[in-house]
DNA sequence: TTGTAGGCGTTATCAA
DNA sequence: TTGATAACGCCTACAA
């Protein structure tokens, strides 16, 4: 591993004009003959810059932290990739990097303290939430990441005092699958969720409930069912929720894996989608697309809320945004199980 | 951002004694009141390591860096996200940390030479192929990668002479599907690839051809389309595929998702599967399993292969591996897309 | 135009 | 049981 001084005894200069001129290759600082002595001492030693010695000395690693508070393994949940995508895209036009953390530990508080604990000289974090993240751990997370005194922007966790930097997804805070259902004429809607405990799924439960009593809409706890966010097990929920409350026209599901695995049931039991059966998913994935028939879904623009979570947070780091709220706001993709009842 | 030396000096001990203390709970090195000081110190100053500072000091980071040579966003490819998953959850396991590089470089060789700019340090590297590489291109990364001196893996590259650790996809190098789709009698078979250039495509092509002529059938070029990898495009082509060659039985697709697309042309076509037309996906994705008809296709274990390249890597670092291949062999999975002929 | 010296935070060696 | 000191590789202020 050949060091600036190693260069700098090849080239016979000093190493700190090399160093000057690694990172300035037009300084009028170093002269012409040196700069070539020097080009030609880093090819011959393979010199690369060693990034932990430079973020010592400069207190910046040009590294953000990506908080995910979950014992899934990563990158195997659409809607996180979706989110990270956007989120490195922007990152890494700017020059950043991301590092990803290991952690053994089972709760998520426990997750993101041992995250954070090996995460100092990062230059700042993204915390993302999960459906493993209750009220609890979230405060207790958005409190740990306040002690490094480093900026960090939560990114499609519900709404909290605490957090400076928030980037929310609007959908995932009012039930809008179920608003359109009622435009349509139904009045029996069941609702399918993620994981119990989970906050984003509680927020769905309450708003969900709230929009059928507006509506004057008798509210069945039965019909609501928490799972696992996985196809299989949506299936299963489906073909309960359907055997046992025949009289329902509608299920609104919170993923689009989930209104696949649904349509599966409805299909199975020989049910006609969506004349017999109306089935909403959310997020506008390509199963939604690819789907037959294909999927009527919200578009999260969940990629866009990745980049302006990356965006908002390179505002911090240079100082320019201290505290702001982004909502983004879900859009309605009309295909075809969705009917109107009249 | 407090260091170990205020750790001390409130701790009234010396800097040695916090360091040895904090990487060795139960030293002996320290005496028990001591040890209760230091503690409390650093909950009051919320001290945590510097990881920058300690890699320098110790040589080592336990950080991988993630060399992905593509210009796509990155975790927006369900194939990658898979080996990515693997290869996460297994250095996970052992305390390692993952960290992704940004490039703003034009062709794939460029972008791993940037990126190994920023990696100095990482502890070994895991190099990923993509539609992108080709055969000069691979090459070149490989030998970057070796001027690091670090050890690393390939994963998911055609067989290199130059490589030490790889892990191979099997399925990518012979075409199963083909293979596959002759033992069921069919004889009109076209081959729905990705991007054109890409070696795995180019190998799938070539074993494709020598399969079809083994089996004593002609073999027209016109019967092999590349695409992009998207639904889309499979789409289109499949039309195509399918009007220009009426003849046609079966289509081989390179991924679910192109056969997803292919799915939705023959049924727009009128044509029933599989009665109609037979067709092939690969991947053993969400998108086989949940479509209608499910998709037959092969499973590639992408996790099992990320996992194997962590563990090689590891063992690479360690110093127990030295050169190694590790095959991972597809599996085929039978489902409701592909039809016997007689 | 160039070199010297000190510091970034942690760890290891050696002496007390 | 503890402390002083040098080293890891880079950067920058200051001196030449």
């Amino acid at each position: 591993m050949s060091s600036i001084r190693e260069i700098a005894k090849l080239a016979g200069v000093s190493p700190a004009s090399v160093s000057i001129y690694l990172n300035d290759k037009k300084t009028s600082r170093v002269g012409a003959a040196t700069k070539q002595r020097i080009d030609q001492a880093v090819k011959d030693l393979h010199y690369h810059k060693n990034i932990f010695a430079s973020t010592l000395s400069l207190q910046e690693s040009r590294i953000i932290g990506i908080i995910i508070p979950s014992k899934m393994p990563l990158f195997s949940n659409e809607y996180t990739n979706s989110l990270l995508s956007g989120v490195q895209s922007q990152l890494s036009n700017e020059g950043y990097s991301l590092l990803f953390f290991p952690s053994d530990a089972r709760t998520s508080d426990e997750i993101v303290e041992q995250q954070i604990q090996r995460s100092t000289g990062c230059d700042g974090y993204i915390l993302f939430s999960t459906g493993f993240c209750t009220q609890d751990h979230i405060e207790k997370n958005i409190m740990e990441l306040q002690k490094t005194d480093k900026p960090f922007v939560t990114l499609n966790i519900p709404e909290m005092e605490q957090a400076r930097l928030q980037v929310l997804i609007r959908d995932l805070e009012i039930c809008s699958g179920t608003k359109y259902l009622l435009e349509k004429g139904h009045r029996n809607i069941a609702l399918m969720l993620g994981r119990d405990g989970g906050m984003h799924a509680r927020k769905l439960y309450h708003d969900h409930r709230s929009l059928l009593e507006h509506a004057n809409v008798a509210f069945d706890p039965d019909t609501v069912v928490f799972g696992d966010y996985q196809a299989q097990r949506a299936y299963e929920q489906a073909k309960n929720l359907l055997t046992s409350f025949p009289h329902l026209t509608a299920l609104n599901c919170m993923s689009d894996i989930m209104a696949a695995g649904a349509i599966l049931a409805a299909k199975d039991m020989g049910l006609r989608i969506p004349e017999d059966i109306s089935i909403m998913g959310r997020n506008n994935s390509l199963h939604a697309r690819l789907s037959t028939p294909a999927i009527t879904t919200i578009d999260l623009h969940i990629e866009d809320a990745g980049k302006s979570a990356a965006h908002l947070l390179l505002a911090a780091i240079d100082g320019s945004a201290v505290s702001q709220k982004i909502l983004i706001p879900g859009t309605l993709i009309e295909r075809d199980t969705v009917s109107t009842i009249a």
